[in-house]
DNA sequence: CATATTATTGAATATTATTCAATTATTTAT
DNA sequence: ATAAATAATTGAATAATATTCAATAATATG
């Protein structure tokens, strides 16, 4: 045992699949050469930009999930993406969006669980320009990336 | 020409997919039988729940996207992940969340533009139990889905 | 309408996943 | 501690799949 998991999940996570040509062809009912040559036009044309695993976050210890809505500090507002790609290089960080409303920021977190959590929010979100946070913790994810 | 690619984005969304394990194995330094028998083993334990194309959703006239955050009406409480799976149903809804704070559930939901998202909030939104819904619009998606 | 470009497709080939059997490592029970 | 059982690793063989190629058809362009 050498304890190749994690390193796999990793990888999975960021990309390293690639679509069923073949499977897609026969539930079509169209040739895999069809199906190949529109697929690499989209890949082409940067429509898909990666093939990636779904994880079942409760399993692979990433369960605990938050939502957090970020106030920038006045003097920030001009450049909220500045904040924003900062923030994106976290990898707990799933998804992070500029929005309008009361708050200019959100961000999709995963992490192992609450302490994980606690750590993060102190390294990563104690950052000059941002003014408030508030957090909302998922208590049970009935739908994640398009698959129930 | 069939059109047929509007019907390979919905194919890839939800899976269809398969993970690349000659190149893992390349990467690793790892026998691909071992990479193999490691992903077939989580894919038993459902740790992974699928393989799917991430898409440039700007690109595929998918690139509306909004948070929405739900309060219920005080006779739902008791239940909002009935009223959750309900909402997973829709298409347009990427993921859901029951959470905890001034809201009781938050979805993040992809259109193609404000009028679909319009038309999307009058058919979904407008159930019983769902008493009052706050719209953050997506102006920049910075990161999605561990992809930058 | 003629020409250029893009899309479709079957046949051949290259690459890859999968199976299998043998070996090694790890866990469990006594 | 040791034996037995279970789980993990691996190379070789096979099955399945992606990819290339060349020919044809459809569509777009001027």
């Amino acid at each position: 045992m050498k304890g190749i998991e994690p390193e796999l999940i990793e990888l999975l996570k960021q990309g390293w699949c690639t679509p069923q040509i073949a499977r897609i062809a026969k539930s079509t009912h169209e040739p895999s050469t069809t199906i190949h040559y529109n697929i690499k036009r989209m890949e082409t044309e940067k429509k898909i930009k990666a093939y990636k695993a779904v994880f079942d976050y409760q399993k692979i210890g990433q369960g605990f999930c938050t939502f957090v809505l970020i106030n920038l500090s006045p003097g920030e507002y001009g450049n909220p993406e500045k904040i924003a790609k900062i923030l994106a290089k976290h990898e707990q960080i799933e998804s992070i969006d500029i929005i309008t409303g009361d708050w200019e920021i959100i961000a999709k977190i995963r992490t192992k669980d609450q302490n994980e959590y606690y750590e993060f929010v102190k390294k990563a979100l104690s950052m000059p320009g941002i003014a408030k946070t508030t957090s909302l913790v998922s208590f049970r994810q009935i739908k994640t990336e398009f698959v129930s």
